[in-house]
DNA sequence: ACATTTTGTCAACTATATTTTACATTTTGT
DNA sequence: ACAAAATGTAAAATATAGTTGACAAAATGT
């Protein structure tokens, strides 16, 4: 299932995905397929994610 | 670092590293590595383990 | 309409999380 | 003191996250 937490957040920061692939150190490949969803990035990728679109991972990663 | 709070929350349920490893299908070295810290786990895996522990993610591994 | 940026996707490669087996040490219970 | 359970740790193997390069499709701006 898609991301769609991470994507909006980031179009509320006006990121593009390579953007946010560059702030956090990753591919934009890597970006494309979180929000995409079929993917099990690691906590650290997450934790990176969440601090540049200003969330916690409780607002971008958690699921009931 | 150490994650503490997973092994202070796995304590406050009574559960051994392997009770947690087998409720979140990962073997128990990984529990330990985990506890143990410089590890960089999965965010399923993290997920697995805070619903196993009534936690959520900002509570076992979020970092300021 | 055109150029530019952004996004979706694929294949082959590299890095590393996770497993399995195994053993030593520490802790807990009686 | 003893036995059993729990924890720490290590090496080799496997699974998969993440990279790199490349190209097509869609969106955006002028």
């Amino acid at each position: 299932m898609k991301n769609l937490k991470v994507k909006a957040a980031r179009a509320g920061k006006d990121l593009s995905q390579d953007d946010l692939a560059k702030i956090c150190q990753v591919s934009r490949q890597t970006i494309n397929a979180i929000e995409k969803g079929d993917y099990n990035p690691s906590i650290k990728l997450c934790i990176a994610i969440c601090k540049a679109l200003d969330k916690t991972l409780d607002d971008l990663f958690w699921e009931e």
